[in-house]
Order: C-alpha cells, then structure tokens, then sequence
DNA sequence: CTTAATGTTCCCCA
DNA sequence: TTGGGGAACATTAA
C-alpha cells in the first residue's frame, strides 16, 4: 500500500497525536515483521518517550527519548491510532493515551530498532535539486523504469507513482536512464515532483485497503492515468494503456505518449 | 486452481 | 562494480 504519498500521508496523521506520549508496554507476534528478539524489543520501547515522527523514503521514523524505531509498511501495512485488532495485527504499543496498531496481512513489513537501511537510501524526490537529479540519472545504465524503483538512487517512488511520472513525463519505462536527453530528464524530474506533491495532497492512493493512521482512505487513485487502466483510452491521445512487465512489476503505459526507445 | 497485488532482499550470471 | 532476472517471503482476492 505504501509508497512515498501514503507514508508521508500516515505520518502526518500521527504527528498531532505522538509526540510526547509515552509507551507503556508494547508487544509482537511476528517473526517476520520484527525478525530477532521480539520480547527484547518490546522490552527497550518500554517506557520511552516519543519525540517525534518523520518520513525518509518509505520508512517512518519515531525518534524516542533514548533511540528511534522505524516502521516500514510493506505491501499492506497499515498503522492505527485506536483501531481495532484483527487476526492480522502484529504489533501493539500501548500509549499513556491511546494504543497504536500495526496490521499487516502480507507481513512484508518491518518494524526495526535503530534501522541501519535508512542510511542506504537515495535522496528524497521532493529535496533533491534539478542538476543533481539529472547528473545522477544520466550517470545510470539502466531502465528508466527500474532506477527510479531503487531506493538507493531515490527514495520513496515504487510501482504506482513511477508509472505515473513517466507517463506525465511522456517517457517509456524502458527508456535507458543514460539515453534521456537533459531536456527529457529534467522533464522527468518536475513531473515526479508534480505528481507526488499532487498525491500527497489527495492523501495517497487507496487501490485496496490503504488507509491512514485514523482509518482514512485515500483519493488520488481516481485520478490515476496508466497505472491500473490497461485497455482503457488514454486521457491525452485515447489510445489503449498498455500493461507489460518490467522489473517483475506490472508497469501499465500509453504506447502513443511515451514512445518505444529504440534501440 | 492460477495469477497478481502499493515491497525488499538475496542469489546467480553477464 | 553494475545491472538484469528469478525466487522468496505470506495472504487475499479475482
């Protein structure tokens, strides 16, 4: 569910409520979403006091009074401020006010103590400036597609809003990053600003079952332009959106728009 | 029953 | 060192 709009759009649903609680107790259940020593963890967030909550890529960062936890979502994670448990909830952190939820059907999320990923990703989409993002895209030998999924050249971007920014950039997902002309990559740039800073202001896009910390879903879904429409007309040239698979990724695109490379 | 799903990591190969 | 491809992780819905 989550990419760089819905975490940004979780975490801004937390900050008026966190920082300055403290955590009672806190418990986990999954080997998965919090791999190692599980009662150890819940033993170090005991009685610490939240800070404050940020996003850095994907990850949301809740910098404590002594240490910090990094909560990653995953495919379906969700975090909830007084939510209900389920059978998929497997992570608990009982508040002086209120208790937080982590629920996560796929389990391919990750709550981390003191996470060392975070120091392996790429700039932010949003505070990279335009020289630099070109210099770095035109440095890579690689589908333009793929880069822009790897966290380490940028962090935040995955399956929905890069096929989003290529086609408001009118670039093939295949396209070789180093190809792109300087015109062409800082195109690609505004329009990955564009369309993030869009989404963040439409709370994310719910596809399935993303929601914010309160239970909130989000909207930008409905004005998705590839992703999630093959065979439908294309909302510039009404040709039919294709769907292929790049990276392992279903990457949906217009045919008409965005212009096979050749090769 | 099979396939695909908002993600990441690891392994093998070029 | 870089990058591509495939598998794996666990669950659900179409």
């Amino acid at each position: 569910m989550p990419e760089l709009p819905e975490v940004e759009t979780v975490v801004r649903s937390l900050a008026p409520y966190l920082p300055g609680r403290r955590i009672l107790s806190a418990e986990f259940d999954s080997r998965f979403v919090t791999p190692g020593n599980r009662r150890a963890l819940a033993h170090k967030l005991a009685g610490r006091t939240i800070g404050s909550i940020r996003r850095r890529g994907k990850f949301i960062v809740i910098l404590l009074d002594q240490g910090s936890l990094s909560v990653h979502l995953g495919m379906t994670g969700k975090l909830l401020l007084d939510g209900e448990r389920t059978a998929h909830t497997h992570g608990v952190f009982t508040l002086d006010h209120g208790v937080l939820l982590y629920d996560d059907p796929r389990q391919f999320g990750r709550i981390e103590w003191n996470p060392r990923r975070i120091d392996k990703l790429g700039p932010e989409p949003l505070e990279i400036g335009l020289d630099d993002f070109v210099k770095r895209l035109r440095a890579r030998k690689s589908r333009v597609k793929a880069l822009l999924m790897n966290q380490s050249f940028l962090a935040g971007m995955g399956n929905i809003y890069v096929d989003e920014a290529l086609f408001a950039a009118g670039i093939h997902p295949l396209a070789m990053a180093s190809r792109l002309s300087v015109a062409r990559a800082a195109r690609l740039y505004q329009s990955i600003r564009e369309t993030l800073t869009l989404a963040i202001e439409h709370r994310g896009s719910s596809i399935s079952d993303y929601v914010d910390a309160s239970g909130q879903r989000g909207n930008f879904q409905i004005l998705h332009r590839v992703y999630g429409r093959e065979g439908e007309a294309c909302i510039q040239c009404a040709a039919a959106i294709r769907k292929i698979v790049v990276a392992q990724r279903g990457t949906h695109f217009c045919p008409r728009c965005q212009r096979e490379p050749r090769r």
